[in-house]
Order: C-alpha cells, then structure tokens, then sequence
DNA sequence: TAGTTTTTTTGGACTTTGTCTAAAAACATT
DNA sequence: AATGTTTTTAGACAAAGTCCAAAAAAACTA
C-alpha cells in the first residue's frame, strides 16, 4: 500500500466520487490537487488495479473516455441525449431478467438507456 | 449523394458487414481496397453521418474502438469474456422491459452482457 | 449548359485517451 | 540495515478520432 494508492482510495470515498461518474482525467487533475507530484502512469495504473481487485467500477463513457463509478453494485445508467447527465437505476430484479431473456449465465451486464431528463424536458417547452 | 457515401453505403450493405460489429479501421481498410483514394476523414465523417441518420448503429467497444452495426433495430450484445466474440441477443420485449422497470419513456437502450461462449466454456475444461 | 453556390472530400496537423518502458524510489521482509 | 520485490515516475509512444483550410465535386439557378 502506497502513499498514492491510499490517495487514490481516499479520492473514491470522498463527496467527489460519491453518487458521480468521473473520467481517468478528473482523477487525475484532482489527485494532482491533493498530492502535486503524482504521475499520469499512476493514476491510470492505480484505476486500473482498483478496478481489477473490484473497488471501483469502469465503464465505457459516450464520448470514448472510459468512466470510473465507486458504486460496484450492478446498475445501469439512464444518459439524457440532451444535457448528458447520468443517473443511477439500480434494478434487484433486471440481472436477473436479462438472465432469463438472453438464457445464458450472465456474469455481468452493462447497460445504458437514453432519455430526456425532467429538467431538459421542461426546457424544451419554451 | 457522392461516391464516396455511396461506397460506405454497399459496404455496409455487404457481407463484409452483415451481422457484424465493425470497427471504423477496418472500414477504412476495406474502403480503401475498393477506391484507393478514399480519404480517413471522409470514412469517419460518414460513419459519423449514417449513424445520425440512423443508417447504422455506432456502439462503443470494449477497447476503446467504436463500433458499428449495419443491424440498426434495438438490440443488446453478449460478449464472451475468453475470447471477446460478440453475439446478437435480439430481445423484443426487452425494450418495453427497460421502459418498465426504469420508469422513464427510454428512446433507446445499449446494452453488453458478459458470459462465457459455448466453445471457450468447452476449452475450460481441459 | 455555364456560372454560381453549397456541400463534401482531402491530407495533414492536432487532440485525447491510454499504454509502455526503464530507471529511480518506496515498500516489505527478514 | 540489507535484500528483494513492487510501485512510481517521466516521457515516449500508440490508437482513435477530430479539426481545418484548400480543393474538388455536387447541386442549384437562370
């Protein structure tokens, strides 16, 4: 355990990771905050052994840069087309629907709906 | 309607394409086997162009590389996490599911699931 | 059809995201 | 403290994709 890694669990537990999805870049630049000298190999070394040892969950953003989520549990994500913002929809039962509509033995599933939020469907009133 | 879009267009209608997930480099490769001269950013505009009009299904890999599908009906994806074959799971009610179970009128879905194929499950066992 | 306008293509530079490497530093173990 | 292992570091590198301004092609107009 290292003066970097702790850094890097400290950052997932914190209000900055909490509930949001953030890209390597994100991680990064407020890791650099925290600890000036940290290197860019680091960072994504680190994300990448958090991920592996089942901590931190990625995922693959819209835009190409992968996506590092502190939640671990199984859940899909609803992406609004307009604003891009993310929500969490956590389904108990949807792993194992999709079980029982691919009827294979799922070990994972990564899913993302699109929709217009409220807030981008009030806008679009005007 | 140019040459070009014209080509990007029966190579998606080929069996170059037809039931598969093609990365934009190997469009670009198979394009330039057919007009020599076809430039990389006309490739890449065009994908990005017949995906906008729903012509083709851009969906993002799992390494990085986007991918596209010439099969533009809503439809999820089992990855086989040996060997990283993609099968089509075609779900009609699934759509309505997600709709259901997230509680929001969803526009379209993305969705992998990770398994294990027949085949790799068979080589495991040696 | 000729001339004009609009759209598309082109090639290359550029950006972003991420990986790799070899040397240095930190860590763990005894 | 000495040793061996692991991690970090900086920078080079690579892949995937975007952007740009000039040239070419297509579409439009009269």
């Amino acid at each position: 355990m290292t003066k970097q890694k702790a850094l890097m669990l400290s950052i997932f537990r914190s209000d900055f990771c909490h509930g949001k999805h953030r890209t390597a870049d994100e991680i990064l630049a407020y890791a650099k905050d925290l600890m000036p000298g940290i290197s860019r190999a680091t960072v994504y070394n680190n994300l990448k052994e958090l991920a592996k040892e089942g901590i931190i969950r990625r995922i693959s953003g819209d835009d190409g840069a992968d996506l590092y989520d502190s939640d671990t549990a199984l859940h899909g994500h609803l992406i609004c087309s307009v604003c891009k913002g993310v929500r969490d929809v956590g389904a108990p039962r949807l792993f194992e629907d999709l079980k029982r509509i691919s009827g294979e033995d799922i070990e994972a599933y990564e899913l993302k709906l699109r929709y217009v939020c409220e807030s981008c469907r009030h806008q679009n009133l005007n």
